[in-house]
DNA sequence: TCGATATCTGAGCACCTGCTCAGATATCCA
DNA sequence: TGGATATCTGAGCAGGTGCTCAGATATCGA
């Protein structure tokens, strides 16, 4: 504890943001936080797909993507229209395709510094 | 099971990227996906600062900052250098602050749509 | 209507995460 | 050296995450 009890928090420093926003910041970046669905948002990149055509390419169960799925609909990032039985998901905003291609371009830049290789680039 | 066991995955179709890839990628995302830790990343934003510094404007302990700055680190998002007692810590990689400010809009923008309110950006 | 296919959903479980706590380590200064 | 301050670290725990499994729901075609 203590943790240098006094001076409470953010002065004129900065356009520091208030606790909702960093909260929504941090839940974006974990919408695409885990290699599942960061494969998802990667293959709807180049389109709309349905939720078999998604299972095949990233070899998991339809039920573990139809889950993941629902997920990145609730969190705002992916929206889905109902075509007889199948289910087209496509991404919803373009920020999210440029913070896949940031990300990619960060990791590409980090393992280039020569701590890791990067044949898979 | 069964998951349309034919076909099995990525042929021609775009530029799929290799499993090492996308986890890397996500464990990017992951990095900023906690609020404490995109709370840092963008104080980092502004200069770099001791985790005392930190700990004072996140109104947490600075052990907490500690394990976070730790892994930060690991992921390769900041570097730090010794002054006497303190630790500075910086920011590492322009991308990092590029992916934060794309997801601050991406918030914007979502809640600009009328889901939520955003008097707090 | 019936069967086949596609998708969704809740429960449950193994694993992971972020914090606190206690203590270690490091640096400065008297 | 000894005390004060700053930071680091491992253990442990409460809560969260992603998957599977079983079953529900929905749509199409015969």
């Amino acid at each position: 504890m203590a943790a240098v009890a006094g001076q409470v928090t953010n002065k004129g420093e900065g356009a520091v943001l208030s606790d909702r926003a960093y909260n929504a910041i941090a839940e974006t970046f974990r919408a695409l936080a885990d290699p599942t669905r960061a494969r998802i948002v990667h293959l709807l990149s180049f389109g709309e797909s349905s939720v078999n055509h998604l299972a095949e390419n990233l070899t998991v169960t339809p039920s573990a993507v139809s889950h993941q799925l629902r997920m990145l609909r609730q969190m705002g990032l992916v929206r889905f229209r109902r075509e007889g039985q199948l289910a087209f998901y496509a991404l919803d905003d373009p920020h999210v395709a440029i913070l896949f291609q940031e990300a990619r371009e960060h990791v590409s830049d980090y393992l280039q510094e020569g701590r890791k290789s990067r044949e898979w680039l």
